[in-house]
RNA sequence: GGGAUGGUAGCUCAGUGGUAGAGCAGCGGACUUUUAAUCCGUUGGCCGUGGGUUCGACCCCCACCCGUCCCA
């Protein structure tokens, strides 16, 4: 062992020197970690194949198999043992006899651990309570695992554990990784839909030179070459459209976008999110289209769109329900009378009561917002299209030609959380210039969230946007609703955490 | 940012002012069809960190660090 290793081990458990010193003596025999395997078959399969057969159908068959795996669980019983390995697919067991593999190989196998990847060849049978193993006649040890794993029977529980250290709640942990197969299955059928549906996927930058296309505060970085401040971008959106002016009428991207807010149940820093654009279509035509692309990412995860959250059962399966922003604020707040809903000072000393403190320039509708905030959105259990936003807070978004102050965009809320955000495309490239010139003086006045003037962005509108609907769907939320998740950090590999103590 | 709650052996957890415990894992031994195998023996702890109170602190007090939940 070198100096470092001792120093390291000084302040490692018994567990992993003993480990180590097992390794050593690996190295000291020959090549300790091997890779010459080569593995014919995935536990699960040999399950589906030979799982339901009966001991004297499957035997004389004589099914050579070689399978390889995580050692999971060890019965060692004086002369022969049982051993559980674990692969990708599925468990499978190992019967091993001194007598079939010989003395020299057994012993060694009574000296490996839990968690070491351990490679089997031998012939499929059935064992007196009728569990399909492998009657071992070769097996070797492929890679030593130098760290205990969790206990056996009670697992990782761990939270701030499993989510530190995900690779070990992947071991142990059946449902997290069925979750994340889940989570891929999603994003797999959602890309399905898009390009059933004529879209193009595209990739457009993570670097931005200006942030834009959402009301966020960004991260910031620095190029070195160019010597230039840089932003992780908060959304794609602006350079989706320019896509859009560019012909290819129907793009859809589906990657991360950074926000620099706190961290909560709902909010990752990093996330991920799935933008679309389709030319010639308004926000009606987006609402009937999200609703369809959701209900069949929710049938690939779970073969239903009638799925259970949290106990409670949400029906993607029906039409979504539509209401304006007032309309929710009567339906789940019914102590406000229509006309306090049109009485600016009104809603300021209502939102005052849930300590709100509205800004002096907000108006009448950013007001109505704020207290469908307080008031409607957390009861917002079934799949609910809150439509008619005020034109202050959707500076992208196109004006409605029929209620002034208003635009033609929606927000998609179940179970109490945003899910998506679309709207018809404000593609006048006058009226855009002059919506962002009023978010820079929103920035000067202190709104950091506000938007900065992205004069490439006018330029592209200038050549002409045909008209375009372009909504925006929180992958990383659909996931945790889809696979009963109550924590974002349930749906991402490697959630933000604090460095470690 | 505020409130609640937690951090004890590698893991899962007991312990409530008087010598730090169990199960699993580990180590030694027995055992040729086990299923969280079983049986005998046994090693293992800055009780999150730093202060304080006390004759004495895992336990009480204060601050901080890192989680979890709720709220903003």
């Amino acid at each position: 062992m070198t100096e470092q290793n001792q120093q390291i081990s000084q302040d490692e458990s018994h567990i992993i020197i003993e480990r180590r010193t097992k390794l050593q003596s690996l190295r000291d025999n020959g090549i300790a970690f091997p890779n010459d395997f080569i593995r014919t078959h995935l536990a699960g399969d040999l399950h589906a194949e030979h799982g339901e057969k009966l001991a004297e159908d499957l035997e004389p068959q004589g099914v050579r198999v070689a399978v390889a795996g995580r050692m999971m669980l060890k019965r060692v019983m004086g002369k022969a043992s049982f051993a559980t390995l674990q692969d990708s697919s599925s468990r499978i067991q190992l019967f091993i006899s001194k007598e079939a593999i010989g003395e020299e190989i057994y012993d060694a196998f009574k000296k490996w651990d839990m968690g070491d990847i351990v490679a089997a060849e031998g012939v499929l049978f059935k064992t007196k309570t009728g569990e399909l193993s492998v009657k071992v006649d070769q097996l070797r040890l492929l890679t030593k695992s130098l760290r205990p794993l969790p206990e056996k029977f009670h697992g990782l529980s761990d939270q701030e554990t499993k989510y530190r250290q995900r690779y070990v709640d992947l071991i142990m942990n059946d449902d997290t990784r069925k979750t994340f197969i889940t989570r891929s299955k999603i994003v797999a059928a959602i890309r399905h839909f898009m390009l059933g549906h004529d879209f193009l996927e595209v990739e457009t930058p993570m670097l931005h030179p200006i942030p834009g296309g959402a009301a966020a505060k960004p991260f910031k970085t620095h190029h070195n070459a160019l010597d230039m401040q840089m932003f992780l971008r908060i959304a794609p959106e602006l350079f989706l459209k320019r896509l859009i002016v560019g012909g290819f009428e129907r793009v859809f991207e589906i990657n991360r976008n950074f926000r620099n807010e706190g961290l909560s149940v709902r909010h990752n820093p990093e996330f991920t999110m799935m933008e679309f654009y389709a030319a010639y279509t308004d926000y009606k035509w987006l609402m009937d289209f999200t609703e369809n692309c959701i209900r069949a990412a929710a049938i690939a995860a779970q073969g239903t769109a009638t799925v259970i959250y949290q106990g409670r059962e949400v029906d993607l399966a029906k039409p979504f329900a539509r209401l304006t922003i007032v309309g929710a604020i009567q339906k789940h707040a019914p102590q406000y009378s229509t006309v306090q809903l049109e009485d600016a000072e009104f809603l300021r000393s209502a939102l005052k009561k849930f300590g709100v403190d509205a800004l002096p320039h907000l108006g009448l509708g950013a007001l109505q917002l704020a207290l469908f905030e307080e008031t409607a959105e957390a009861q917002l259990w079934e799949p609910t299209y809150i439509i008619d936003y005020p034109v202050e807070v959707s500076p992208l978004a196109r004006a409605s030609d029929t209620q002034p102050g208003l635009t033609e965009r929606f927000e998609l809320f179940m179970t109490g959380r945003e899910i998506a955000n679309g709207f018809s495309e404000l593609n006048d490239p006058e009226v855009q210039a002059d919506r962002f010139r009023q978010q820079v003086e929103a920035k000067e006045a202190g709104d950091d969230e506000a938007m900065y003037y992205d004069a490439d962005y006018i330029r592209a509108l200038e050549y002409g946007m045909p008209p375009t609907g372009g909504c925006g769907i929180g992958i990383d939320r659909l996931v945790m609703l889809l696979t009963d998740s109550p924590s974002i950090r349930d749906v991402i590999l490697f959630p933000q955490m604090r460095p470690e103590a």
